[in-house]
DNA sequence: TGCCTAAAGTGAACACCGTAAACATAGAGG
DNA sequence: CCTCTATGTTTACGGTGTTCACTTTAGGCA
């Protein structure tokens, strides 16, 4: 079996596929590429692909996960680059949006071809999880963490998705206009309405 | 040229398209149906069509541009049963979210293939018409308005969007808990951080 | 009234697509 | 060494959007 490096006679399609397709759903054709077209790169007959994933969707379920990792990664790494917590959100939510700037195809298709809400084990999601990290510091129940992680989420997604439509100027001062959220998030200015 | 009535030998095509169409797109059959298949069920030979819409991607254009209204009705509608704005804010926001979840193919397609932003004149987009009309009743300055129309705009399709996705719950209760915005909108809480 | 033109619909064809089935091959293990 | 199994190939089928050459037909005009 032989994971050990490039290929043999016939090489470890799989990897490469997912590579490959990788690399095509980030180039700037904003169109997913075909199985054919795929196979083609990578070289190999279409139906070969079918040895090593049952159908397209399952091929694009890989490739959306592989696409949360390098968001999951983005994040993280806006996120080290912050010094307090309220920072850390908002260059979360500002890697979010960029990341879907950047990678248009990739980014609507881990949302369209993803796992279903609990997918189970697999992959936890590291993006959603490293947002939790941080609405749970910055709230003072698990409620109040939870309901303000999902909002923040619904924010960024928003903005990501109108502007990826066209619905929204995709300016990179306009994303941070839009999540610069000023008055809206109770820690950023500074009013708790926790009970008079 | 008639556009009398019903049809003749033939009939008045296009509006027999975009109603079939409409009516596919609402079905549950959660896909878009091809142009063939929609040509067939209106029973005419599939490059009929082409008399009518230069291509399949303007056909769905009409069909989004026919969706907007619907959604700006839905939204109209359940603006007018509320006494006050921000009751009015708040019960637009659920339509736009629960008129997603009820035509999910319908709101995807209006966001995928409608017109890119400045459509220039035609539909000038009743839904966006009535938000800004409601925020600018609801805040001091044109800015803070758009700001704020904007930034609703985006969680509500934000969480739209990630319902549809399978990202969260579909759940009615949870819409209006993502949306209850308690402590996200200044007229709501009541902290307004005009200067200090 | 009756022609004739241009709008509207048709069928065959093309290049794609995803997928299934039968066949080929090469490398590992007895 | 020979076989078995994982992996890849060829061929084929039904579906798609779209083009092209064609037929039909409605309706204005003589």
């Amino acid at each position: 079996m032989s994971t050990s490096a490039e290929n043999y006679h016939h090489g470890s399609l799989r990897d490469a596929l997912l590579k490959e397709g990788i690399a095509a759903l980030e180039g700037d054709e904003g169109k997913e590429p075909s199985l054919r077209e795929l196979a083609r790169r990578v070289g190999v007959s279409a139906t070969a692909v079918y040895r090593h994933f049952p159908d397209k969707q399952a091929l694009n379920r890989a490739l959306a996960r592989e696409g949360s990792k390098l968001l999951g990664n983005a994040q993280k790494k806006a996120a080290d680059t912050a010094p307090d917590l309220p920072t850390k959100f908002a260059l979360t939510g500002r890697a979010y949006v960029r990341f879907a700037l950047a990678h248009p195809v990739l980014f609507r298709l881990m949302f369209t071809q993803g796992e279903p809400v609990e997918s189970g084990e697999e992959g936890p999601d590291p993006a959603r999880e490293l947002l939790t990290d941080i609405t749970c510091k910055l709230s003072a129940t698990r409620e109040e963490a939870e309901r303000l992680a999902l909002q923040a989420w619904s924010i960024a997604h928003g903005i990501a998705m109108l502007m990826l439509d066209g619905r929204i100027p995709a300016d990179d001062k306009f994303i941070d206009h839009l999540l610069d959220t000023g008055s809206l998030f109770p820690f950023q200015g500074r009013s708790s309405e926790e009970s008079p």
